[in-house]
DNA sequence: GTCTATAGACCGATAGAC
DNA sequence: GTCTATCGGTCTATAGAC
């Protein structure tokens, strides 16, 4: 059912995904998400018990997310290297995004590390969504020993790229590192 | 000279620096400081005149340590292949810290990118201190059209490392990748 | 007495919680 | 809309070294 108070909760954790991503957890107010909600802070806690409660369901928005552009990946391409470079590719696509505000997931365990870390699972299991599609499409490539080795070191390379990236903001740094994970990617 | 001053505002900065670390910028306070210092917060404002003014100097001293550090690194190994193996072995010198709070100089940078980008020139300059050093290496080793594509390839092999290590909390996988990391050295 | 250094009261703003 | 805690930041009285 799409209740009111379906909508309005949806439109809150929308409002706080893309604040939490743009500003960080912590610097993020019940305000600042209000505003881009355009709803009164006032009712945010019939809706939620706590901040944390937030976060929480911003994770579970994401994972959904990923899970449905991993399986759209899956239905476009059969060839599970053409997959494979489909999840290099979008590096590039979010090129400014990321250069910007950094890794939506990575950037976010980082914050929690330092600041909460009981809610590292939660964040962790976006990660693990990735990993068990990575090594899926690795075993299909006949990695059936190693997948989870080289799944992450994929995971090494595109967090790394995305950092760095950020650091220098060098847009040039994100198209010739993708490459050379392609390059890699094809190599397996 | 060692005046009293002086000893005080290290005091300030050594504290600041940890729990910068630690536990992130933002998520520092003044009273957390005082606490770690030993000192009292009012103080504070006689040897900093803000809390940006803080960070600036915990990096102006992060940026001394690593400048000695490379410097030592420079003395004691006269082959430039040998330095940068140093660099890559540090990550498992350091492995179980990483991992608990990610690379100190690549979490505040990311950080900052969402709450204080006016900051990150600042931050940038830590890695800028290993990147033009990383270079003088690799143009040892023959490498000088291409040495800061290099060396930004080998940051982000190590930010990747570090950032994907926090999220797994995988000590195997710091050591599996060092040797990687070792392996490409070589091959340069 | 002068100067450096210090402690702690105090401020307005804003946070999360209810 | 209100509550309480705490934030970064300010001010000042004064203690101790010289």
């Amino acid at each position: 059912m799409h209740s009111k108070r379906d909508l309005n909760r949806h439109r809150i954790i929308a409002a706080a995904d893309e604040l939490f991503y743009q500003q960080g957890y912590q610097h993020t107010s019940f305000n600042d998400i209000a505003r881009q909600a355009e709803m009164s802070r006032g009712n945010f806690y019939y809706y939620f018990k706590s901040k944390d409660d937030i976060l929480l369901s911003v994770i579970k928005r994401r994972r959904a997310q990923v899970s449905r552009m991993l399986e759209e990946w899956t239905q476009a391409e059969a060839d599970p290297r053409a997959r494979l470079h489909r999840f290099a590719r979008r590096l590039c696509e979010q090129r400014d995004q990321l250069l910007h505000y950094g890794c939506p997931f990575g950037s976010m365990v980082l914050e929690l590390a330092k600041s909460k870390p009981a809610l590292i699972p939660a964040a962790r299991s976006l990660f693990e969504v990735f990993e068990s599609w990575l090594m899926e499409q690795l075993a299909a490539l006949g990695h059936t020993d190693d997948a989870r080795g080289i799944a992450r070191h994929l995971l090494v390379l595109t967090q790394g790229v995305i950092l760095v990236g950020n650091v220098f903001d060098d847009p040039a740094l994100i198209e010739r590192e993708v490459a050379a994970i392609e390059a890699f990617m094809d190599s397996l």
